[in-house]
DNA sequence: ATTGGTTTCGGGTACGTACCCGTAAATATA
DNA sequence: TATATTTACGGGTACGTACCCGAAACCAAT
């Protein structure tokens, strides 16, 4: 069962090139292919024997071009593999390009969301220089009303692409059918909607990251003992946990550990559900040897092991919080997974560049890595 | 002692940028500020009563200037806080900038330089649109000549920067020296020349590279029980591996395990030398419950272990090579640990980039992360 | 043949910077 | 004072593409 899943994993990871036959000899051996003849449209203009004028029209398929010329001129941009000069199209384009990001508002709670924002800025600053203009919106996480509100600013914008976070799945299904209509690429990151067309997911594979989870949880277990899920959320239907619980038990199918495993859902965030509800499962479950939490909020589950004494459990949970990093480095957390949030950002905003300056084709789909975090590599780390 | 290094290391690892005041509301929160006002060279000459062609002298320093209007120019930039539009610059300058790299040949013994190579070639080709070439050289790991041999084709073929991987320290330090020279800058990835100048270094940490393994090993040992160091090298005087090994001892001072720790060094790479040494010492020390291999040639002590069927021994090792993977997957190998190669060959010709083009400073030092790898998360690494 | 309309195309300028070339001004020399 | 030499600066063109504007060329109807 595993085993097909490697298999199927295969079509996403990126092929690696083939940087094959690198022949030996002290001599300098080229790889890249000398692309010193590159022409331009005055080359395909003389070659059609029109103006550059008329090339023009056709590279970006504008009227007036007869169907003839039309015909010359693009077996002509193929002959000569036209690449066109980004820097001179851009200079001389005087249009500035609006994407908008909606994403949830960095919060008192978590300061997640800060990692992708970073990605973006960082993209921003990448790309503004050819006239690309990022525009952000935020959503509340526990305000489904925001995020509608936010996302009709947006369409009023006229923006031509937008990265979003579907946090809320109905609310972003209406936002992403009313960009089908508009023909606004989205691209979605750090969560996906299943069965929504969109420019792509960047984000991780949440069954597999559960998995990886429970590898580690298990690492130092001792056998016939009893694992702790935790679930801390205001929102019902979490697509996003069922999936990371839905790998962490597989891993236990798949090696067939007797383990048994609780699992608790903690409706609110405050400290003090946490607490109590804790308390009361650790109670009735006093042989719980290690703690695997769904999300970020890992730091809350440690800060009441801490609390009470309770350095025997093992606890693993999400993303590199200030918090988190704080309990890992004093040892009360001891892995922590990370999807590399800032990378979701600056990747999501530059596929919508890819696709709407270069036009080039994005994958529909890119995972991120499932990062471990220890103690001891934490501070390397590249959010 | 270890919590000295912590802050020691705060110095290296970037700060990530402070988002604080993102306020709540409904209305739509701007972060970036808006650049709308952008000045080139046109405003410039304008507030200087002076041409165009006078602030272009002075923004390139060239002579023919007075010292006053000079003076003024800068100012203005100062004040206009002028950033020169790259896209413009590029297109204006037909001169193109030549990089060197020099780094091993991919061989049959290891296929690790193919992921520098991949990141060179990526940086390339995002960059080439700025008239940038990148001429590639390589040399073979076990021929200190091949080495100096290209070093002085490199110097030959003037180029304005180098990427270089210094594996043989003397050597390396000769080609620097000549660099230095020339005023040329150097990037040093992979592995760090100690008290050379250069533009920069990136790669990993190598001591806790070693601390981290050390970690990885004894999550699973039981107590005072034997480990195994394996250093498979033909080069002696191995400046990285000496690194790694201190961080793998001091990760046991510093947790005051008992461990007993047993090395070998073999100097010959193929098979039959492994086998016959690592025969040797684990019949001499049967109770070794795990082996820590300093290179990426882990695959080799994997193979060995498979066909005496020790699938009891922990095995770490470094690096996301085929034949490692292969031995992860089946569960021969627990652990990898990888510096991001790819990422090390990328980073290091846009350092050079940053450079020479941009004209901005880049860190002295970069350490890169130190993955895990697991059998679970493999699929998803980005070398 | 003339008019009006449409289709098809070319000239030319602009984007922001680099840099050649020529020249006025400043200074030195006779 | 006249001339040579240096210094300081401006005009102008080019990079490769986008796009406005206008003008042929063609067609159809009067």
């Amino acid at each position: 069962m595993i085993q097909d899943f490697w298999n199927e994993k295969a079509l996403f990871v990126k092929d690696s090139e083939k940087i094959s036959n690198i022949l030996p000899g002290s001599a300098l051996t080229r790889i890249m292919k000398d692309e010193n003849t590159h022409y331009g449209v005055k080359e395909i203009a003389r070659r059609a024997n029109v103006s550059i004028a008329t090339v023009d029209r056709v590279i970006h398929n504008r009227p007036g071009v007869s169907e003839k010329t039309k015909k010359k001129i693009n077996d002509i941009i193929i002959e000569l593999d036209y690449q066109p000069n980004v820097l001179a199209s851009r200079l001389a384009s005087r249009k500035i390009i609006s994407l908008a990001v909606l994403i949830p508002r960095v919060s008192e709670e978590t300061d997640f969301w800060e990692a992708p924002l970073r990605g973006v800025m960082r993209a921003e600053s990448e790309i503004k220089k050819y006239g690309i203009q990022v525009l952000p919106f935020f959503f509340d996480l526990n305000d489904k009303h925001s995020f509608t509100e936010q996302a009709e600013l947006i369409l009023k914008k006229e923006v031509q692409g937008i990265l979003l976070a579907p946090s809320f799945i109905e609310e972003s299904r209406q936002l992403i059918t009313a960009c089908q209509k508009l023909k606004i690429p989205v691209v979605f990151i750090d969560s996906n909607v299943p069965e929504q067309d969109n420019l792509c997911y960047i984000g991780p594979h949440l069954f597999q990251s559960g998995y990886v989870g429970a590898k580690l949880l298990t690492y130092r277990l001792k056998e016939n003992h009893k694992v702790l899920v935790v679930n801390i959320s205001k929102e019902k239907d979490n697509y996003s946990y069922l999936q990371i619980e839905d790998g962490f038990r597989s891993y236990f199918k798949d090696h067939s550990q007797p383990c048994e495993i609780i699992r608790i859902d903690i409706k609110d965030t405050d400290k003090l559900s946490v607490t109590k509800d804790l308390t009361r499962v650790l109670f009735e479950h006093p042989d719980i040897e290690a703690i695997f939490v769904t999300n970020s909020r890992v730091f809350s589950v440690a800060s009441f092991l801490e609390n009470a004494g309770r350095k025997d459990i093992s606890l693993i949970g999400y993303d590199f919080l200030k918090e988190n990093i704080r309990f890992l480095k004093e040892g009360m957390i001891d892995f922590l997974i990370c999807h590399k949030p800032e990378e979701q950002g600056f990747r999501g905003l530059m596929a919508l560049y890819q696709t709407l300056v270069l036009g080039s084709p994005v994958e529909k789909v890119h995972f991120m890595p499932i990062d471990i975090i220890t103690k001891e590599n934490q501070a390397f780390y590249q959010n």
